[in-house]
Formats: structure tokens, C-alpha cells, sequence
RNA sequence: UCCCCGAUAGCUCAAUUGGUAGAGCGAGCGGCUGUUAACCGCUAGGUCGUAGGUUCGAGUCCUACUCGGGGAGCCA
């Protein structure tokens, strides 16, 4: 195995030269003198020109027949040629087959979602996925960066835990050694005892959820970090997400304009992402929920949505009577080809147009209490062009740790921030209640075992200061700036409602 | 837990009011020196999710079940 292996991305520094590069075969399209193969080696994509007169034949043979994903290497000169995927290609003088793939299962045509779960573990090697895990990278950098840069020390909180931050319910129960026991749904509890030791810390893993959420925002297993802040009022905590999600985005923009591209991210939204961001109060969110502004916004809709589904009906009647008049038969395919994506494009509007007068009326009829629901960030979220912070919650649709407000006792110091473009919640935070009496009333309105919570009511009893945090999900976060749909496509192998495919 | 939709070739999908199971991609063979999801010709590939029912006849209609998708609730 030669260990002087070029890797794609240094092509550049390498044009004129002799290489040899190690990877797996992206495209292959042979032809009687010339076989022009794509290679792909995990730092990017290489056009390999393989022509007949400058290898062996008998190798010229194997490569020819060599099927999608075959791991090889190849060796040839570098050159710089506009033409070529990546800007760069190799005019092969010889190549090693490592290992011929046969009837790889994941083709250059569409799949179901279902299909390219059970296939992850290759599902993987995809251009698309790659690009998402390779911003992912980028964005858990940025997040320490800006943590370790900003005074913040790293304390890493329990996995197995046998105390709740929020309701329990959606907790995923471990047998520890016979004591109850369960996954983590937040470290919280945990950093706000870190907190009176440094002062500034942050948490960084796996969380566990046990909600059975079959929404695209939702995962069992996903990653959240969480800063907590001791001596910060709540609009410090807007202010340092705010400058947070900022300095994410223009680590994201810096390092991955090319994937952002290739994934079609909307990257000029992207660059308005600058701090400060919009703020709402509770109750002025669902003044906007309940007003003819909303209303407007759904009739809009839905008029789009309607226009839409007419101009696809359109396309689909004539692509049927093109098809029915087409005399050569590779035309007939083609026009098969865009009836099946036109069809399927009509079924999600479809069901677009079936959601928005419901969504209207959970709008519309939301009382004044009630925790906003998912479509209801989505419709603040579109009205905005940056980030939103939505603060103050009524105290009873929220978690027992949360600050209550000195001058309305039936709100509280909180906030969640909505991401644009009708992504909804990436970030939710709060002030702590650092009152020893209203703490210990509110676990025993909760009716929660005081025993379990004698430790973090220790943290109001010694030496009390106001302070916060806030969690933010890394898959959520993601899938925003990505432009991705699914937070399943956001995680190397995904963990939903209850199935685990790899 | 509730509501809506779906299951046909390895994959993505067609099949008129119930009447002989079809395409593209992928796979195999052949052709092509500049291809970009290449193209052209040929070949193989099916217990129509499972179990019942209606019918002369069911992929198509009915019932139950299994699995999947979208949404609500809940949340990062």
C-alpha cells in the first residue's frame, strides 16, 4: 500500500507532477479507447482519464468493467482542466484495483428516504450527505471556538442520570445496577452546579429524548450544547446567543461556500445573519398568531401553494399529451422521467395545501397560556428575515427551574430563538430560578421527589447569584443553514421514534 | 396516543370504468477519444406488503393486520 498518497483537495499544489491517488469509484462512463472515472477520496472529487494507448490493455480491460464505489489507486500526472469535475484531473499511467464492488445498491437515481436509511452505512459515501457532515464539522469547531474564546471552561456532564430537568415521561429508562435510572435529556441541572464553581461553562454531547415525534425536527439521540452564565440577566443571555449563532454562520460561510452551494443552502440569507436579532415577547407572538396579519399570511399561502398545483396539473396534462404524440422512444422515457417528479412535486403540494387551514386555526385560536406549537414558530419564523427571540412564557407551560418575572408572577424569564426561513426553535434558554423558597415551591407544586432535588436546591442555599443558559441543537442548527428539510439528514446515523436502522 | 397518505422488478415509479405486468435507472454483453445523472443496441430480472372476502375474472373493489411517510401533541 504506497503511503504517499495524494489527496484530492491538494490537487491543486500538485499540477505537472506524478500522483498517486487512493479511493473509490464515483462515476465510471468507459468507452472503446478513453474511460473518463471519477474518483472519489473523502477530500473531494477527481476525473481520471484513462486512455487506452498509456496503460496495458489487460488492465484497460478491468477498468472498464469497474462498477460504482471499487476501491483503487490510481497514479498519473495532475493537470488543471476546466472541463473536469473539480477543476483538476489525472491522466492515468497506472492503477491498482483493491476491490471491485458489484451491484452497489445506492444508484445515481432518486431513492425513498426509507431505502437510504437502511442503507446509512453506504448512504454515507453520497455527495450530499458528505457535504452536510463536512459543515457539520465545521459548526461543532465554531461552537468550541467561540465557548473556549469567550472565557467559557468545558464540564462535561453525566450521560446516565438519575434527575430530570424537564417533565418526565420523555425519558429513555436504563436498570442501573436495579435503581432507576435514565439517559439524559439536558446537563443543566449539573452546569448550574459547574457554574458557582467557574463561573462560565458550557456542556457539549448526546441528549436523549423519548418523545414519539414524527415531525422533521425531531430525533431520540441529537447533540445540544449548553452554556450557563453565573452574574447575567436575561438580556445578557439574548445578547450572547445572538453574537453565538452569528459567529456559527460566519464560520460556516468561511469554510463551506462549495457545499453549501452544491446543497443549494440559500447562502445570500446566510450573509444578513448578523447581530442584533429580532425580539417578541410571548404575548406579542400571539398577538401576531391571533391577527389579521396571520390570516393574510395563510390566504397568501395557500394561494401560492394553489397557484403552484395548477401550473404543475398543467405541466403534467401536457407532458401526458406530449408523451402520447412522441414518436421516438428515448423521448417517451424522458417525458416518463419529469411525469414522475412532477407527480411527486404534486403530492407535496397536496399536502401543503391540506396543512394550511389547519395550521390557520391552531394559529388563529391560540389561547394566551399555551406553550406555541411547532407551526406556530414556523409562521413567526417566516415573517422574519434574522433570527427571532420569543421571551417571557407563561410559567405554567414551562419547566419548574425557570426564573419567575418580579413584576408578573404568571410569566417567566425565558426565551427560545426561532430561526428563519420557517425552521422554528434552534435555541432554548432561560434565566434559573435562584430563589431557595419559590424554587422549593415549585417542586412541590411539581410534585416531584424532594430527595432527588436536595443537591440543586444545596445551589440556592450557599451563596445564590442570578444566572442562566440556554441549550442549542446542533441538528437543528444544521438543517437551517443548510436548507435541508429533515434533521435526520443533519446526523451521521439518525435515531428515531423508535426504530434504530444501523 | 390521534388524524391523513402509501406499499407493484435491486431502486424510483406507471398500468384507462375490474380484462394477458410496463418504463427509466441499476446489473450483464457489445459499440463509441472529451464524457459531466453521457449516449446507442441487445439480455436477464415479478407469489403486485401479509391473510381473508366479492367476482367468470382483482395490482385495481371490501375487511383485518404488518411496515413506512407526513402532520398534531411535546420539544433542541
Amino acid at each position: 500500500m504506497p503511503d504517499n498518497l495524494t489527496r484530492i483537495c491538494n490537487l491543486k499544489d500538485n499540477v505537472g507532477k506524478i500522483v498517486t491517488l487512493g479511493g473509490w469509484v464515483y462515476h465510471c462512463r468507459p468507452g472503446g479507447k478513453v474511460i473518463f472515472l471519477v474518483l472519489r477520496d473523502g477530500s473531494g472529487l477527481c476525473q481520471c482519464v484513462i486512455e487506452k494507448a498509456n496503460i496495458t490493455e489487460e488492465l484497460f480491460d478491468q477498468l472498464k468493467h469497474l462498477s460504482t464505489e471499487s476501491s483503487l489507486t490510481v497514479t498519473g500526472t495532475a493537470k488543471k482542466d476546466a472541463r473536469s469535475t473539480g477543476g483538476y484531473e489525472l491522466a492515468v499511467t497506472d492503477a491498482k484495483i483493491l476491490c471491485p464492488s458489484k451491484d452497489y445498491p445506492i444508484t445515481p437515481k432518486s431513492h425513498g428516504t426509507d431505502f437510504l436509511l437502511k442503507n446509512r452505512h453506504l448512504h454515507l459515501r453520497s455527495q450530499k450527505t458528505w457535504c452536510i457532515g463536512r459543515i457539520r464539522h465545521t459548526l461543532i469547531d465554531a461552537i468550541r471556538t467561540f465557548f473556549n474564546s469567550n472565557g467559557f471552561t468545558l464540564v462535561d456532564t453525566p450521560i446516565l442520570t438519575g434527575i430530570a430537568g424537564e417533565e418526565a415521561g420523555s425519558l429513555f429508562e436504563v436498570d442501573y445496577f436495579g435503581q432507576p435510572a435514565h439517559l439524559t435529556q439536558t446537563g443543566q441541572l449539573h452546569l448550574e452546579s459547574a457554574t458557582m464553581s467557574f463561573g462560565k461553562v458550557y456542556c457539549f454531547g448526546p441528549t436523549f429524548r423519548a418523545e414519539k415525534s414524527k415531525t422533521r425536527r425531531h430525533l431520540t439521540e441529537f447533540w445540544m450544547v449548553e452554556p450557563e452564565v453565573a452574574f447575567i440577566d436575561l438580556d445578557g443571555l439574548l445578547e450572547l446567543s445572538e453574537n453565538f449563532v452569528a459567529s456559527l454562520v460566519t464560520a460556516v460561510l468561511k469554510n463551506n461556500r462549495a457545499e453549501l452551494q452544491t446543497l443549494g443552502a440559500d447562502i445570500e440569507a446566510l450573509k444578513k445573519i448578523t447581530a442584533p436579532f429580532y425580539r417578541l415577547t410571548y404575548t406579542e407572538a400571539v398577538d401576531i398568531l391571533t391577527s389579521k396579519k396571520t390570516v393574510d399570511f395563510f390566504a397568501t399561502q395557500l394561494e401560492d401553494f394553489k397557484t403552484q398545483k395548477q401550473s404543475l396539473l398543467k405541466k403534467i396534462d401536457s407532458l401526458q399529451g406530449e408523451s402520447e404524440t412522441a414518436n421516438k422512444q428515448w423521448k417517451k422515457d424522458k417525458l416518463a422521467a419529469e411525469l414522475i417528479d412532477a407527480r411527486a412535486e404534486l403530492g407535496e403540494i397536496e399536502i401543503k395545501i391540506e396543512n394550511n387551514p389547519k395550521h390557520a386555526e391552531l394559529a388563529v385560536n391560540f389561547q394566551w397560556g399555551k406553550d406555541l406549537g411547532g407551526s406556530n414558530e414556523t409562521i413567526i419564523s417566516m415573517m422574519h428575515d434574522k433570527p427571532v427571540f420569543v421571551t417571557h412564557y407563561p410559567a405554567a407551560a414551562k419547566a419548574f427551574y425557570m426564573k419567575q418575572n418580579l413584576d408578573n408572577a404568571d410569566i417567566v424569564n425565558n426565551f427560545d430563538m426561532l430561526a428563519p426561513a420557517g425552521f422554528g426553535e434552534i435555541i432554548g434558554g432561560s434565566m434559573r430560578e435562584d430563589d431557595y423558597e419559590k424554587l422549593l415551591n415549585k417542586i412541590n407544586a411539581q410534585e416531584y421527589d424532594l430527595e432527588n432535588y436536595q443537591w440543586y436546591l444545596d445551589l440556592r442555599r450557599y451563596g445564590s447569584v442570578p444566572h442562566g443558559g440556554f441549550g442549542l441543537g446542533v441538528e437543528r442548527t444544521l438543517a437551517w443553514l443548510t436548507g435541508e428539510k429533515h434533521i435526520r439528514q443533519c446526523i451521521a446515523f439518525p435515531r428515531m421514534t423508535d426504530k434504530i436502522m444501523i
